[in-house]
DNA sequence: CTGTTAGCGCGTTCAG
DNA sequence: CTGAACGCGCTAACAG
């Protein structure tokens, strides 16, 4: 491999041209550049990153930490994450923390030691305290899908509360008036917020919310069967169900085309997230979205203007949800 | 951040001996070792990887080409790979080729220049010729979803034809006769191989492959509805739609489901892959298994046997599909 | 505008 | 078993 001193050397020029030409910070004369060029193309020169980051102290390189890799949400986050960074020639390296305190400390604890110039974080399970003590660090964060009042500038998140209201508001305006909920684990914010706008929309209306009609679940798809069955156990009459995912809204859906009743003839159903699946298979999932995507994305800015002070662009930290009526819902008589 | 260089002196020792108790390849005596480990404690010291990587001329990082980061596969082939080298201390930097020969050229590019001390590569828009290429040079790669006979040591790959074999065997098994198939793209290797297999099955049971029957799709869900819909205004007799992917077996079933074709009695379906989705959905769907996960590891776990000679675990480098029966497919009158 | 010269933090000879 | 010295490839003052 060809090193800066190889071009320097063809180029006949020092070692700090070469350097100047690839970083153009500083003015270098147009044939001076040129023969630089030259040489470096001759040579199929390629910088060595390594050497570069320990020189400037700037590794070029995001550690992305989520609890998981695989499901509906962390690919789209990834993708937009990669694509928004690599374009900007850094890199990012990935670490999973499964949702565990032990593990997500340890995943940040890999990335800082791996010479991140900044962190995305997307964790669940460490304490406000942990990432207020990581934001008073050398190394900046943003924090996706976490709300930290104190340190909001680095936070990127969906406003649950109204998303969750969005949808139970739509199911009413149908004429449903006996909705169960299939909820997240209470546990999580996101899980209290959307049920929190859900009781809004119900009271609101007049309604009151029943608790005998809520079944606490856990974002995935058995939560939602397991939810659907017991709902279904108690012999009380409901016309919907607001699932607060749509892996759960999936999982009650299949309980209920297996045991005959159909949807949304008989229940109607909405869910929460707009993940990719439901909107292919029968009844297309009516849901509210997550743009967990474009919060990556917007993550990835916050690390180029924030840390690189490239891209030029405002960075809105609060997402909105939005309401995708498809099929799973359906006016009551 | 401590360097070396202060826990040299808190320890009173030289730089070289820290060194050696954090590589422990030469020997040091006992209170020498205790000595530097205290310093190193009470500085807090963590070892700065950038310049460890500049001194060895080893990265400790493998770079990982995938084509999307989104869709089922590579979310668990991902948490495979990263789990496998995070506790070996690598990490992992990621970049997707978008199944694009220029993108794809790209990201080896990119992951390269960043030093990585190997590569795993899931790519299909690339030559084999470039692949060989890149065999040739200092860094090893390692290829997952393609076999490439010149360089099968670094492949590994899925029994693909055997897949669509098995998956047409049992429909077969099950007395249908009249069989439509929904493969993939034809540029793809994987696609022909499945569908290769699926004619093998057809001519060994006497059956004729019906090639007015075959829907050439493209792995996903739109492909599968827009097979469904073409074979269904085909007017032409059928009792069952082997699909080369569970994505387009799911958006191939929800046609049927609108147009009130129920499944599996009117028609039975098959797919391919086994992601975890239609597994949740009704009916579950009857399918092969694509342990592209477990193929993931065996990457991560090839690259620590060849690249950093550790884990003495033997690496196979063929993959056998497995049928997976559930409620899509039922046996014929 | 360009060249010289120190480091960046660590691994690794080579003597002792 | 330990220390001194050099070098990895590049950036960043500092002179000119």
């Amino acid at each position: 491999m060809a090193t800066i001193y190889d071009v320097s050397v063809l180029a006949g020029v020092s070692l700090a041209t070469v350097s100047r030409v690839m970083n153009n910070n500083t003015k270098v004369s147009d044939k001076t550049r040129q023969k630089v060029l030259d040489a470096m193309a001759s040579l199929g020169y390629r910088p060595n990153t390594i050497a570069q980051s320990l020189a400037s102290n700037c590794s070029n390189s995001i550690g992305v930490l989520v609890s998981q890799l695989d499901g509906p949400f962390y690919g789209p986050m990834m993708t937009e994450i990669e694509t928004a960074l690599r374009s900007a020639n850094k890199h990012v390296i990935i670490a999973a923390g499964h949702a565990d305190e032990e593990q997500e400390k340890d995943g940040v604890d890999f990335l800082m030691s791996r010479g991140c110039d900044a962190l995305i974080l997307d964790v669940e399970a460490v304490s406000d305290e942990f990432l207020l003590q990581l934001h008073k660090g050398n190394t900046p964060i943003v924090l996706i899908n976490r709300y930290i009042d104190s340190m909001k500038e680095n936070c990127i998140f969906l406003e649950n509360e109204r998303g969750g209201h969005m949808a139970t508001d739509y199911i009413l305006s149908l004429g449903h008036k006996d909705i169960a909920y299939i909820s997240g684990p209470m546990y999580k914010r996101d899980a209290r917020d959307r049920l929190q706008g859900h009781q809004r929309a119900l009271s609101e209306h007049g309604l009151m919310f029943d608790p005998a009609l809520w079944f606490e679940g856990n974002f995935r798809e058995f939560g939602g069967s397991d939810g659907m069955r017991h709902l279904l156990s108690l012999k009380k009459h409901f016309t919907a169900v607001v699932c607060a995912s749509d892996q759960m809204a999936s999982g009650a859906i299949a309980v209920c085309l297996e045991q005959g009743i159909r949807v949304p003839e008989d229940i109607s159903f909405i869910g929460y997230d707009n993940i990719p699946f439901p909107q292919y298979i029968s009844p297309k999932l009516t849901t509210v979205s997550n743009p967990i995507n474009e919060m990556g994305k917007m993550a990835a800015l916050w690390v180029l203007q924030h840390v690189y002070k490239s891209e030029k662009v405002d960075v809105n930290c609060s997402f909105s949800p939005e309401l995708f009526v498809r099929d799973s819902a359906k006016r009551i008589k």
